[in-house]
DNA sequence: CCGTATCCGTAAGGATACTG
DNA sequence: CAGTATCCTTACGGATACGG
């Protein structure tokens, strides 16, 4: 059987939490259990869209579990398999590194948005 | 001033990371310093505009250092800054989460783009 | 050797409306 | 409530050719 190989373990671990979402969802599950339309307001600034999108994709790759109630109205629940939980693990000091130069990238950034609009104008 | 916010520490940090190369130009500055060409090498399938790009970014962001030798035939050399080692480290336990998972990740992926194959025959 | 410039396709992602 | 379906835009990124 073939099998993707990968040049150094960073790589794998984009493969699985690439993209401008994924990161975020498995940090908003990270402490608890979320029903579909909680894990949408908490996950600011996402659609309804991508959110299923990335749930289904990080389910396939076995890191949140779904749990269906089947009942009317329709309750839904995410959680972390105990593969996610590693996961969220190994990426809690890119949180708190995060956490401590917030105001520094936030900065910065908000140069280089205020240098594009002058470029734009 | 403004200054644009965070909800969260990994949100300010994929503001940094993200994206598909950061993480991995990042990673081949992590040990050494590195010439243009060599990292171009390095970080294996980046073309030379990404890669371009990508630094110039990261040296706004002030996670690498930019080292022009004005000699002819040209020599530029890249360095993660103090702030970039700091973000390397936080990196260092999801590299090696991707280490110890890439066999099972590879697996997942793999299946996942011969079912994207079937399904476009 | 170290970039720039240009062209171009794809896919990620947003907005909106709709269904069980 | 928890999704689907559809349309549409843009920016990410690849390929190529050229310049100092």
């Amino acid at each position: 059987m073939k099998r993707k190989t990968y040049s150094c373990g960073l790589e794998a671990a984009l493969d699985v939490v690439g993209g401008k979402w994924k990161v975020l969802i498995l940090w908003a599950l990270h402490d608890e259990r979320r029903r579909f339309g909680d894990l949408r307001r908490t996950v600011s600034g996402i659609s309804e869209k991508m959110l299923i999108q990335n749930l289904k994709e990080m389910e396939a790759d076995g890191i949140v579990i779904r749990h269906d109630f089947r009942e009317i109205p329709p309750r839904v629940e995410y959680a972390l398999t105990s593969f996610g939980i590693s996961l969220s693990a190994a990426l809690s000091p890119l949180c708190e590194w995060g956490q401590l130069h917030m105001a520094r990238i936030g900065a910065v950034k908000e140069e280089e948005e205020e240098a594009r609009g002058r470029i734009e104008a």
